[in-house]
DNA sequence: CTGTTAGCGCATTCAA
DNA sequence: TTGAATGCGCTAACAG
């Protein structure tokens, strides 16, 4: 079927280990005329390592995993995923992604990981698909990992932390400064479909709480444009219409103004409304988008952890990113 | 390192064919008390068996590749991600996704695919990245693959085309029909900086020529929402304003409704604007957004040409579909 | 400069 | 009902 360099090694006349020295570039010598029989072999009959079986002798895939909750081309995800391609051919390794999409997947990608697709994994999933056991396994399987996630007790990986609850505080508190009192919000699923607040919807509740306004207003809709904007539309024409809308994402939050617009609405006269991200959309609507996120959005750092790991020789300690957000004050708000 | 089936047998005190049978499942009796044995000596130990080494035995991967340009989250992909996922879930098979980004990747992703990561491949990247000899290196080998593309001459696998060209030309003869005079072509890169017109670039000039209408304005723009935005500010402030915007994509298109409705013109009134693909977001514009496209977004009619391969005995004749678009006017033109 | 040999970890055939 | 032996395709140590 596919050729074997045993194939190749028969048409050149030389033997499997000169095949894999000429082709893998290792430095041993080899005649010229050699090299070019066996090199002239190998292309006539298309011949590819087999990677199983590279990877079970040399105990190294040269690869990555990128694993993601979706392949939805959330922005972060983009940005993530750019980064790491291009460090990763740069050191000679390829990426693989995997999407969990939900708990089974979950378990499933887990396993893949454990049997060895990857020599390290960057892993950014959000929401409770991904078991923090299933994590926790794996990361004591020894595999060089880092985790994008605010969860506490992660071992032996890196995590990267992200300031959402304090960054939705600060916006939310921004907007009541502003004298908004009726400040509604709109989140993900998975924060808003849960027992108790997390996230985005714990900065909201924490920054209502302490300014004493016990008013929550707690919608769903952020997870995509079509969804937040019926969601903006209803809460915008209730009888009581909030006067400020903090949405847990960018792009619903972008929604969100044209709802106000469509609705006749001005924003921030009639309604404010606060994202959060920091996307570069957000400085195309009218008006501009006031967001809390990172001000950069640059995951090389993050990145270099992973092959950091890689290339030590022996464990490294586990490290800690936490990541900066500022408020971006624009004319939404 | 990672524990082998080797050590499961060891604490087992088995052979590591039983641990073998136990795990694989395979139907060979095992004694109720020695699969116990096992299977609590794997858990004790964490294992996971190595897909390397299991692939390479048994010369299957149980995993299927998805190749796209980007991880960019193209409204496309994701509905394609999604049908793949959730087909290869039930049949029992992993999905690892590829992202090319440019040329040298295409070829390492290429590469990847003939090192034997997966067992077949579903394979959408446009624009001209991806080489064609690469692509038909790829399908000789004999991978089972289904590639949507309507390049000509792919041969040894499944290709699905999409009628871009012709619905293209329908939505600009659309325009003309309207009195539109003036249309101007959105485009992204990869078909208007290249030396002769595709795609939907084709489609907008050949409906042009067809009606001897030869005020060609084409702009790139169509890849992202922000430079959309931008370039239908300055198509639609510029003297000699066009009377209609045809845009290679519905992001793009929106982004235009946008840019008119932000610079005071009325949409379709000053200016007609349709957009490609159909997606969710068209009917939350005001007005809605005309587009050509799907009217449904399945594709599991493509991944099921993927697994029909995959549990054929024998090679099967490479199958053609052609997906069905239909232009869907609404309030834009 | 090149070939022979011995596994990597697993699934599977053949014996017991 | 179980174990020993073989080899998937490759790399790397060792021998020549």
């Amino acid at each position: 079927m596919r050729p074997t360099a045993r194939q190749v090694a028969e048409l050149a006349n030389v033997s499997v280990a000169t095949v894999s020295y000429v082709l893998s570039g290792r430095d041993r010598p080899v005649a010229a005329e050699t090299r070019k029989r066996v090199l002239d072999a190998a292309r006539q009959l298309g011949y590819t390592p087999n990677q199983a079986a590279r990877s079970l002798r040399k105990r190294r895939t040269q690869r990555i995993g990128l694993v993601l909750s979706t392949l939805g081309g959330v922005p972060t995800d983009q940005r993530l995923a750019t980064d790491l391609h291009e460090m990763a051919d740069a050191r000679g390794y390829s990426v693989v992604t995997l999407a969990v999409y939900n708990e089974a997947r979950a378990k499933a990608a887990i396993d893949v990981l454990r049997g060895g697709i990857a020599d390290g994994a960057l892993i950014n999933v959000v929401g409770d698909h991904l078991a923090h056991d299933l994590l926790a396994g794996l990361a004591a399987t020894g595999l060089p990992m880092v985790v994008l996630s605010n969860d506490s007790g992660l071992e032996g990986c890196d995590v990267v932390r992200t300031p959402e609850v304090e960054a939705s505080a600060e916006a939310v508190e921004h907007l009541l400064a502003g004298g908004r009192r009726r400040i509604a919000f709109m989140g993900h699923r998975h924060e808003v479909y849960r027992d108790r607040p997390t996230g985005r919807l714990l900065g909201y509740t924490t920054a209502l709480e302490r300014h004493g306004a016990d008013q929550r207003i707690v919608t769903a809709g952020a997870d995509d444009r079509v969804a937040a904007y019926q969601t903006a539309t209803d809460l915008l024409s209730s009888p009581e219409r909030p006067d400020a809308i903090f949405a847990a994402s960018d792009r619903a939050a972008i929604s969100a103004i044209w709802a106000a617009r469509d609705l006749g609405l001005s924003v921030p006269g009639d309604v404010a409304i606060v994202g959060v991200g920091n996307i570069d959309e957000g400085l195309i609507t009218k008006p501009q988008l006031s967001t809390v996120g990172p001000l950069r959005h640059d995951y090389t750092d993050v990145v270099g952890l992973l092959f950091d790991r890689l290339q030590a020789e022996e464990p490294l300690p586990a490290r800690e990113i936490v990541r900066s957000w500022t408020l971006v004050r624009r004319g939404s708000s």
